[in-house]
DNA sequence: GTCTATACGCAGATAGAC
DNA sequence: GTCTATCTGCGTATAGAC
Protein backbone atom coordinates (compact mmCIF):
# COMPACT_ATOMS: atom_id res chain seq x y z
CA UNK A 1 0.00 0.00 0.00
CA UNK A 2 3.18 2.61 -0.59
CA UNK A 3 2.02 4.40 -3.38
CA UNK A 4 -0.38 1.55 -5.42
CA UNK A 5 -2.67 4.44 -6.91
CA UNK A 6 -0.03 6.29 -8.12
CA UNK A 7 1.07 3.20 -9.89
CA UNK A 8 -2.61 2.46 -10.79
CA UNK A 9 -2.88 5.91 -12.86
CA UNK A 10 0.37 5.26 -14.64
CA UNK A 11 -0.88 1.98 -15.89
CA UNK A 12 -3.65 3.22 -16.76
CA UNK A 13 -2.39 6.62 -18.42
CA UNK A 14 0.15 4.44 -20.62
CA UNK A 15 -2.88 1.94 -21.47
CA UNK A 16 -5.05 4.49 -22.71
CA UNK A 17 -2.42 5.85 -24.71
CA UNK A 18 -1.66 2.30 -26.12
CA UNK A 19 -5.22 1.76 -26.86
CA UNK A 20 -5.54 4.74 -28.68
CA UNK A 21 -2.86 4.67 -31.20
CA UNK A 22 -2.44 0.50 -31.73
CA UNK A 23 -5.68 -0.20 -30.71
CA UNK A 24 -7.22 -2.62 -27.98
CA UNK A 25 -6.58 -6.15 -29.65
CA UNK A 26 -3.29 -5.34 -31.23
CA UNK A 27 -1.89 -3.61 -27.89
CA UNK A 28 -0.09 -6.46 -25.69
CA UNK A 29 0.29 -6.85 -22.03
CA UNK A 30 3.92 -6.59 -23.07
CA UNK A 31 3.88 -3.26 -24.34
CA UNK A 32 2.15 -1.62 -21.27
CA UNK A 33 5.00 -3.29 -19.28
CA UNK A 34 7.89 -1.85 -21.43
CA UNK A 35 6.31 1.32 -21.26
CA UNK A 36 5.68 1.55 -17.83
CA UNK A 37 8.74 0.02 -16.75
CA UNK A 38 6.89 -2.09 -14.21
CA UNK A 39 6.80 -6.02 -14.44
CA UNK A 40 3.85 -8.17 -15.56
CA UNK A 41 3.45 -9.30 -12.21
CA UNK A 42 2.84 -5.44 -10.69
CA UNK A 43 0.53 -5.06 -13.30
CA UNK A 44 -1.67 -8.17 -12.69
CA UNK A 45 -1.73 -6.92 -9.13
CA UNK A 46 -3.73 -3.83 -9.82
CA UNK A 47 -5.94 -4.89 -12.73
CA UNK A 48 -6.46 -9.04 -12.73
CA UNK A 49 -6.96 -9.01 -16.83
CA UNK A 50 -6.59 -6.90 -19.96
CA UNK A 51 -10.69 -5.89 -19.86
CA UNK A 52 -10.23 -5.03 -16.12
CA UNK A 53 -7.69 -1.92 -17.41
CA UNK A 54 -9.83 -1.15 -20.20
CA UNK A 55 -12.88 -0.95 -17.84
CA UNK A 56 -10.41 1.23 -15.38
CA UNK A 57 -9.82 3.28 -18.54
CA UNK A 58 -12.90 3.71 -19.41
CA UNK A 59 -14.37 5.35 -16.02
CA UNK A 60 -11.44 7.23 -15.79
CA UNK A 61 -11.91 8.57 -19.35
CA UNK A 62 -15.88 9.29 -18.14
CA UNK A 63 -14.70 11.00 -15.02
CA UNK A 64 -12.44 13.48 -17.85
CA UNK A 65 -16.20 14.15 -20.07
CA UNK A 66 -17.96 14.65 -17.09
CA UNK A 67 -15.46 17.28 -16.09
CA UNK A 68 -15.12 18.95 -18.97
CA UNK A 69 -18.41 18.90 -19.52
CA UNK A 70 -18.91 20.99 -16.02
CA UNK A 71 -16.12 22.89 -16.82
CA UNK A 72 -18.12 24.08 -19.87
CA UNK A 73 -21.03 24.69 -18.08
CA UNK A 74 -19.09 26.88 -15.89
CA UNK A 75 -17.08 28.79 -17.86
CA UNK A 76 -19.62 29.66 -21.13
CA UNK A 77 -23.27 30.34 -20.09
CA UNK A 78 -24.99 30.72 -23.55
CA UNK A 79 -26.01 27.47 -24.95
CA UNK A 80 -24.63 27.97 -28.50
CA UNK A 81 -21.20 29.02 -27.44
CA UNK A 82 -21.51 25.78 -25.55
CA UNK A 83 -22.39 24.02 -28.92
CA UNK A 84 -19.72 25.98 -30.61
CA UNK A 85 -17.30 25.20 -27.45
CA UNK A 86 -18.06 20.79 -28.75
CA UNK A 87 -16.92 21.75 -31.61
CA UNK A 88 -13.68 23.32 -30.87
CA UNK A 89 -12.80 20.40 -29.10
CA UNK A 90 -12.26 18.70 -32.95
CA UNK A 91 -10.18 21.66 -33.46
CA UNK A 92 -7.44 20.96 -30.31
CA UNK A 93 -7.70 17.30 -31.02
CA UNK A 94 -7.12 17.77 -34.94
CA UNK A 95 -3.93 16.25 -34.76
CA UNK A 96 -4.76 13.39 -32.70
CA UNK A 97 -7.88 12.95 -34.78
CA UNK A 98 -5.73 12.63 -38.18
CA UNK A 99 -3.45 10.36 -36.86
CA UNK A 100 -5.91 8.05 -34.65
CA UNK A 101 -9.26 8.92 -35.09
CA UNK A 102 -11.84 9.41 -32.53
CA UNK A 103 -11.02 7.99 -29.34
CA UNK A 104 -14.75 6.87 -28.81
CA UNK A 105 -15.40 6.22 -32.07
CA UNK A 106 -12.80 4.06 -32.98
CA UNK A 107 -12.98 2.09 -29.63
CA UNK A 108 -16.49 1.23 -30.64
CA UNK A 109 -15.42 0.31 -34.53
CA UNK A 110 -13.45 -2.20 -32.31
CA UNK A 111 -14.92 -3.50 -29.51
CA UNK A 112 -19.01 -3.34 -30.53
CA UNK A 113 -17.55 -6.20 -33.31
CA UNK A 114 -17.67 -10.10 -31.58
CA UNK A 115 -18.18 -9.37 -28.17
CA UNK A 116 -21.31 -7.30 -26.40
CA UNK A 117 -18.67 -5.61 -24.01
CA UNK A 118 -19.42 -2.16 -26.07
CA UNK A 119 -22.45 -1.58 -24.37
CA UNK A 120 -20.89 -1.39 -21.24
CA UNK A 121 -17.39 0.07 -22.50
CA UNK A 122 -18.24 2.80 -25.02
CA UNK A 123 -21.35 3.74 -25.07
CA UNK A 124 -22.01 5.04 -21.64
CA UNK A 125 -19.26 7.75 -23.08
CA UNK A 126 -21.19 8.39 -26.24
CA UNK A 127 -24.16 9.21 -23.80
CA UNK A 128 -22.84 11.67 -21.23
CA UNK A 129 -22.34 14.00 -24.84
CA UNK A 130 -25.38 12.98 -26.19
CA UNK A 131 -27.72 14.08 -22.75
CA UNK A 132 -25.48 16.93 -22.33
CA UNK A 133 -26.04 18.33 -25.59
CA UNK A 134 -29.54 17.49 -25.11
CA UNK A 135 -29.35 20.10 -22.29
CA UNK A 136 -28.42 22.74 -24.23
CA UNK A 137 -30.87 22.09 -26.64
CA UNK A 138 -33.94 22.22 -24.14
CA UNK A 139 -32.32 26.02 -22.85
CA UNK A 140 -32.81 26.76 -26.14
CA UNK A 141 -36.16 26.26 -25.63
CA UNK A 142 -36.65 22.97 -28.38
CA UNK A 143 -39.29 20.33 -26.99
CA UNK A 144 -37.64 17.22 -25.48
CA UNK A 145 -37.86 15.04 -28.36
CA UNK A 146 -36.44 17.66 -30.75
CA UNK A 147 -33.65 18.36 -28.48
CA UNK A 148 -32.39 15.05 -28.80
CA UNK A 149 -32.81 14.72 -32.13
CA UNK A 150 -30.49 18.28 -33.01
CA UNK A 151 -28.40 16.16 -30.12
CA UNK A 152 -27.76 13.41 -32.10
CA UNK A 153 -27.27 14.94 -35.58
CA UNK A 154 -24.70 16.80 -34.27
CA UNK A 155 -22.76 13.80 -32.58
CA UNK A 156 -23.36 12.40 -35.99
CA UNK A 157 -21.76 15.09 -38.04
CA UNK A 158 -18.74 15.45 -35.55
CA UNK A 159 -18.28 11.54 -35.85
CA UNK A 160 -18.55 11.99 -39.82
CA UNK A 161 -16.11 15.00 -39.60
CA UNK A 162 -13.75 12.89 -37.68
CA UNK A 163 -14.10 9.11 -39.64
CA UNK A 164 -13.01 11.73 -42.81
CA UNK A 165 -10.23 13.48 -41.45
CA UNK A 166 -9.09 10.02 -39.80
CA UNK A 167 -8.99 8.07 -43.30
CA UNK A 168 -7.70 11.31 -45.48
CA UNK A 169 -5.11 12.30 -43.11
CA UNK A 170 -6.69 16.18 -44.39
CA UNK A 171 -6.25 18.70 -41.19
CA UNK A 172 -7.62 21.04 -43.99
CA UNK A 173 -11.05 19.01 -44.67
CA UNK A 174 -11.59 19.28 -40.45
CA UNK A 175 -10.96 22.94 -40.05
CA UNK A 176 -13.18 23.69 -43.19
CA UNK A 177 -15.73 21.54 -42.08
CA UNK A 178 -16.22 22.49 -38.12
CA UNK A 179 -16.00 26.20 -39.48
CA UNK A 180 -19.08 25.24 -41.89
CA UNK A 181 -20.72 23.55 -38.91
CA UNK A 182 -20.14 26.46 -36.71
CA UNK A 183 -21.65 28.96 -38.96
CA UNK A 184 -24.76 26.19 -39.58
CA UNK A 185 -25.53 25.99 -36.14
CA UNK A 186 -25.66 29.66 -35.56
CA UNK A 187 -27.69 30.07 -38.37
CA UNK A 188 -30.25 26.86 -37.33
CA UNK A 189 -30.00 27.59 -33.77
CA UNK A 190 -29.21 30.99 -32.72
CA UNK A 191 -32.55 31.77 -32.77
CA UNK A 192 -33.53 29.59 -30.11
CA UNK A 193 -36.47 27.54 -30.70
CA UNK A 194 -39.38 28.89 -33.09
CA UNK A 195 -42.41 26.47 -32.75
CA UNK B 1 -6.23 -26.90 -60.88
CA UNK B 2 -9.49 -28.49 -60.33
CA UNK B 3 -11.57 -25.80 -59.02
CA UNK B 4 -9.17 -23.52 -57.64
CA UNK B 5 -10.66 -20.45 -58.36
CA UNK B 6 -14.06 -21.43 -56.84
CA UNK B 7 -12.67 -22.21 -53.84
CA UNK B 8 -10.43 -18.93 -53.81
CA UNK B 9 -13.96 -16.84 -53.95
CA UNK B 10 -15.19 -19.27 -51.00
CA UNK B 11 -12.57 -18.36 -48.85
CA UNK B 12 -12.70 -14.45 -50.09
CA UNK B 13 -16.26 -14.83 -49.20
CA UNK B 14 -16.64 -16.54 -45.36
CA UNK B 15 -13.56 -14.48 -44.83
CA UNK B 16 -14.81 -10.94 -45.68
CA UNK B 17 -17.96 -11.58 -43.46
CA UNK B 18 -16.14 -12.79 -40.75
CA UNK B 19 -13.93 -9.52 -40.97
CA UNK B 20 -16.86 -7.37 -41.06
CA UNK B 21 -18.76 -8.98 -38.50
CA UNK B 22 -15.41 -9.76 -35.88
CA UNK B 23 -13.18 -7.47 -36.91
CA UNK B 24 -9.77 -8.00 -38.55
CA UNK B 25 -7.56 -8.66 -35.57
CA UNK B 26 -10.31 -10.74 -33.43
CA UNK B 27 -10.97 -13.35 -36.47
CA UNK B 28 -8.26 -16.30 -36.66
CA UNK B 29 -7.67 -18.49 -39.54
CA UNK B 30 -8.97 -21.27 -37.28
CA UNK B 31 -12.25 -19.63 -37.78
CA UNK B 32 -12.40 -18.95 -41.72
CA UNK B 33 -10.88 -22.70 -41.45
CA UNK B 34 -14.40 -23.39 -39.55
CA UNK B 35 -16.69 -22.00 -41.69
CA UNK B 36 -15.47 -22.76 -45.01
CA UNK B 37 -15.18 -26.25 -44.17
CA UNK B 38 -11.54 -26.77 -45.78
CA UNK B 39 -8.43 -27.33 -44.13
CA UNK B 40 -5.77 -24.87 -42.79
CA UNK B 41 -2.99 -26.24 -45.23
CA UNK B 42 -6.28 -25.88 -48.44
CA UNK B 43 -6.37 -22.28 -47.13
CA UNK B 44 -2.50 -21.49 -47.05
CA UNK B 45 -2.27 -22.58 -50.25
CA UNK B 46 -4.44 -19.99 -51.88
CA UNK B 47 -2.91 -17.25 -49.50
CA UNK B 48 0.28 -17.36 -47.84
CA UNK B 49 -1.02 -15.23 -45.04
CA UNK B 50 -3.62 -13.76 -43.40
CA UNK B 51 -2.85 -10.23 -44.47
CA UNK B 52 -2.92 -11.69 -48.05
CA UNK B 53 -6.69 -12.53 -47.67
CA UNK B 54 -7.35 -9.57 -46.61
CA UNK B 55 -5.83 -7.58 -49.84
CA UNK B 56 -7.90 -10.30 -51.79
CA UNK B 57 -11.48 -9.44 -49.86
CA UNK B 58 -10.30 -5.66 -50.72
CA UNK B 59 -9.31 -6.39 -54.12
CA UNK B 60 -12.57 -7.95 -54.81
CA UNK B 61 -14.93 -4.92 -53.01
CA UNK B 62 -13.35 -2.86 -55.22
CA UNK B 63 -14.91 -4.54 -57.77
CA UNK B 64 -17.75 -4.29 -56.41
CA UNK B 65 -17.84 -0.92 -55.52
CA UNK B 66 -17.19 -0.24 -59.25
CA UNK B 67 -19.36 -2.30 -60.51
CA UNK B 68 -22.17 -0.93 -58.79
CA UNK B 69 -21.16 2.98 -59.48
CA UNK B 70 -20.93 1.70 -62.91
CA UNK B 71 -24.51 0.32 -62.54
CA UNK B 72 -25.84 3.16 -61.29
CA UNK B 73 -23.99 5.42 -63.76
CA UNK B 74 -25.92 3.39 -66.18
CA UNK B 75 -29.63 3.55 -64.83
CA UNK B 76 -29.80 6.62 -62.98
CA UNK B 77 -29.12 9.65 -65.37
CA UNK B 78 -29.63 12.63 -63.36
CA UNK B 79 -26.15 13.76 -61.16
CA UNK B 80 -29.11 14.51 -57.94
CA UNK B 81 -30.33 11.24 -58.13
CA UNK B 82 -27.23 9.41 -58.04
CA UNK B 83 -26.38 11.33 -54.84
CA UNK B 84 -30.14 10.05 -53.77
CA UNK B 85 -29.25 6.31 -54.51
CA UNK B 86 -26.12 6.56 -52.81
CA UNK B 87 -27.83 7.83 -49.57
CA UNK B 88 -30.11 4.97 -50.27
CA UNK B 89 -27.60 2.61 -50.01
CA UNK B 90 -27.50 3.25 -46.11
CA UNK B 91 -31.37 2.13 -45.89
CA UNK B 92 -30.30 -0.46 -47.47
CA UNK B 93 -28.01 -1.31 -45.59
CA UNK B 94 -29.48 -0.43 -42.49
CA UNK B 95 -29.28 -4.01 -40.50
CA UNK B 96 -26.00 -4.84 -40.90
CA UNK B 97 -24.69 -0.82 -40.18
CA UNK B 98 -26.59 -1.15 -36.93
CA UNK B 99 -24.86 -4.30 -36.05
CA UNK B 100 -21.44 -4.09 -37.87
CA UNK B 101 -21.24 -0.14 -38.78
CA UNK B 102 -19.59 0.95 -42.23
CA UNK B 103 -17.73 -1.99 -43.87
CA UNK B 104 -14.76 0.61 -44.85
CA UNK B 105 -15.00 2.76 -42.09
CA UNK B 106 -14.73 0.30 -39.58
CA UNK B 107 -12.03 -1.83 -41.16
CA UNK B 108 -10.30 1.65 -41.42
CA UNK B 109 -10.56 1.96 -37.75
CA UNK B 110 -8.63 -1.28 -37.32
CA UNK B 111 -5.76 -1.11 -39.54
CA UNK B 112 -4.96 2.87 -39.65
CA UNK B 113 -4.11 2.48 -35.93
CA UNK B 114 -0.12 0.42 -35.40
CA UNK B 115 0.75 -0.46 -38.93
CA UNK B 116 -0.08 1.76 -42.36
CA UNK B 117 -1.32 -1.03 -44.20
CA UNK B 118 -4.56 1.27 -44.18
CA UNK B 119 -3.09 3.46 -47.49
CA UNK B 120 -2.83 0.35 -49.02
CA UNK B 121 -5.84 -1.30 -48.01
CA UNK B 122 -9.11 0.73 -47.21
CA UNK B 123 -8.14 4.23 -48.73
CA UNK B 124 -8.87 3.12 -52.13
CA UNK B 125 -12.33 1.92 -51.18
CA UNK B 126 -12.90 5.53 -50.40
CA UNK B 127 -11.31 6.67 -52.88
CA UNK B 128 -13.59 5.41 -55.15
CA UNK B 129 -16.59 6.74 -53.62
CA UNK B 130 -14.87 10.06 -53.48
CA UNK B 131 -14.21 10.48 -56.90
CA UNK B 132 -17.39 9.03 -58.12
CA UNK B 133 -19.19 11.48 -55.91
CA UNK B 134 -17.21 14.44 -56.92
CA UNK B 135 -17.65 13.56 -60.86
CA UNK B 136 -21.64 13.64 -59.95
CA UNK B 137 -20.64 17.56 -58.80
CA UNK B 138 -18.77 17.96 -61.64
CA UNK B 139 -21.68 17.06 -63.91
CA UNK B 140 -24.20 20.17 -61.79
CA UNK B 141 -21.51 22.36 -62.52
CA UNK B 142 -19.69 23.22 -59.68
CA UNK B 143 -16.12 23.65 -60.21
CA UNK B 144 -13.70 20.79 -59.88
CA UNK B 145 -12.30 22.31 -56.25
CA UNK B 146 -15.80 22.71 -55.01
CA UNK B 147 -17.13 19.42 -56.31
CA UNK B 148 -14.45 17.74 -54.10
CA UNK B 149 -15.49 19.69 -51.29
CA UNK B 150 -18.81 18.39 -51.60
CA UNK B 151 -17.98 15.06 -52.33
CA UNK B 152 -15.97 15.09 -48.90
CA UNK B 153 -18.71 16.42 -46.97
CA UNK B 154 -21.30 13.99 -47.97
CA UNK B 155 -18.84 11.10 -47.58
CA UNK B 156 -18.46 12.65 -44.02
CA UNK B 157 -22.15 12.69 -43.45
CA UNK B 158 -23.05 9.17 -44.47
CA UNK B 159 -19.76 8.12 -41.83
CA UNK B 160 -21.06 10.04 -39.26
CA UNK B 161 -25.03 8.78 -39.84
CA UNK B 162 -23.02 5.38 -39.82
CA UNK B 163 -20.64 5.23 -36.83
CA UNK B 164 -24.00 6.97 -34.32
CA UNK B 165 -26.62 4.18 -36.22
CA UNK B 166 -23.80 1.54 -35.16
CA UNK B 167 -23.37 3.15 -31.51
CA UNK B 168 -26.27 3.27 -30.56
CA UNK B 169 -28.32 0.92 -32.40
CA UNK B 170 -31.02 2.83 -34.21
CA UNK B 171 -32.28 2.23 -37.13
CA UNK B 172 -34.92 4.92 -36.48
CA UNK B 173 -32.01 7.45 -36.09
CA UNK B 174 -30.74 6.10 -39.44
CA UNK B 175 -34.23 6.57 -41.63
CA UNK B 176 -34.46 9.56 -39.87
CA UNK B 177 -31.02 11.27 -40.96
CA UNK B 178 -31.32 9.41 -44.42
CA UNK B 179 -34.87 11.06 -45.23
CA UNK B 180 -33.39 14.89 -43.84
CA UNK B 181 -29.97 14.48 -45.47
CA UNK B 182 -31.95 13.79 -48.67
CA UNK B 183 -34.38 16.48 -48.33
CA UNK B 184 -31.01 18.59 -47.79
CA UNK B 185 -29.52 17.50 -51.26
CA UNK B 186 -32.42 18.90 -52.77
CA UNK B 187 -32.32 21.95 -51.47
CA UNK B 188 -28.39 22.43 -52.05
CA UNK B 189 -27.41 21.06 -54.88
CA UNK B 190 -31.36 21.03 -56.82
CA UNK B 191 -30.55 23.64 -59.01
CA UNK B 192 -27.30 22.57 -59.72
CA UNK B 193 -24.38 25.16 -59.66
CA UNK B 194 -25.10 29.17 -59.39
CA UNK B 195 -22.14 31.34 -59.01
C1' DG C 1 -5.38 -28.99 -54.93
C1' DT C 2 -6.36 -30.79 -50.74
C1' DC C 3 -5.30 -32.85 -46.62
C1' DT C 4 -2.88 -34.00 -41.70
C1' DA C 5 0.69 -33.04 -38.61
C1' DT C 6 3.91 -30.18 -36.52
C1' DA C 7 6.89 -26.15 -35.30
C1' DC C 8 7.32 -21.97 -33.03
C1' DG C 9 6.24 -17.72 -30.88
C1' DC C 10 3.46 -14.81 -28.26
C1' DA C 11 -0.53 -13.76 -25.76
C1' DG C 12 -2.83 -13.70 -21.24
C1' DA C 13 -3.16 -15.65 -16.73
C1' DT C 14 -1.07 -17.65 -12.50
C1' DA C 15 2.24 -18.88 -8.55
C1' DG C 16 5.14 -17.66 -5.37
C1' DA C 17 9.66 -15.25 -3.58
C1' DC C 18 11.02 -10.89 -1.64
C1' DG D 1 3.44 -3.74 -3.61
C1' DT D 2 6.72 -5.28 -6.59
C1' DC D 3 9.32 -8.59 -8.69
C1' DT D 4 10.84 -13.22 -11.49
C1' DA D 5 9.48 -17.53 -13.24
C1' DT D 6 6.34 -20.63 -15.21
C1' DC D 7 2.03 -22.58 -17.30
C1' DT D 8 -1.11 -23.07 -20.92
C1' DG D 9 -3.51 -22.11 -24.98
C1' DC D 10 -3.94 -20.04 -29.30
C1' DG D 11 -2.14 -17.79 -33.26
C1' DT D 12 0.34 -18.00 -37.64
C1' DA D 13 3.25 -20.26 -40.56
C1' DT D 14 5.46 -24.45 -42.48
C1' DA D 15 6.45 -29.40 -44.07
C1' DG D 16 5.19 -33.05 -46.27
C1' DA D 17 1.80 -37.08 -47.49
C1' DC D 18 -1.84 -38.10 -50.75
Amino acid sequence: MKQGNETKIRILTVANELFYHQGFNSTSIANIVDKTKLSKGNITYHFKSKQAILEGIVEQRLLDIDGLLNQWDMEIIAPLDRLLRFCGMLIDEQDNLKYYGCPMGTLTGELSKNQPIHYKITLPMFKRFRSWLTQQFLLLNYPPEQSDENAMELLSRVQGISVITHVFKDKEFLNKEIKKLKETLHIEYGGGFIP
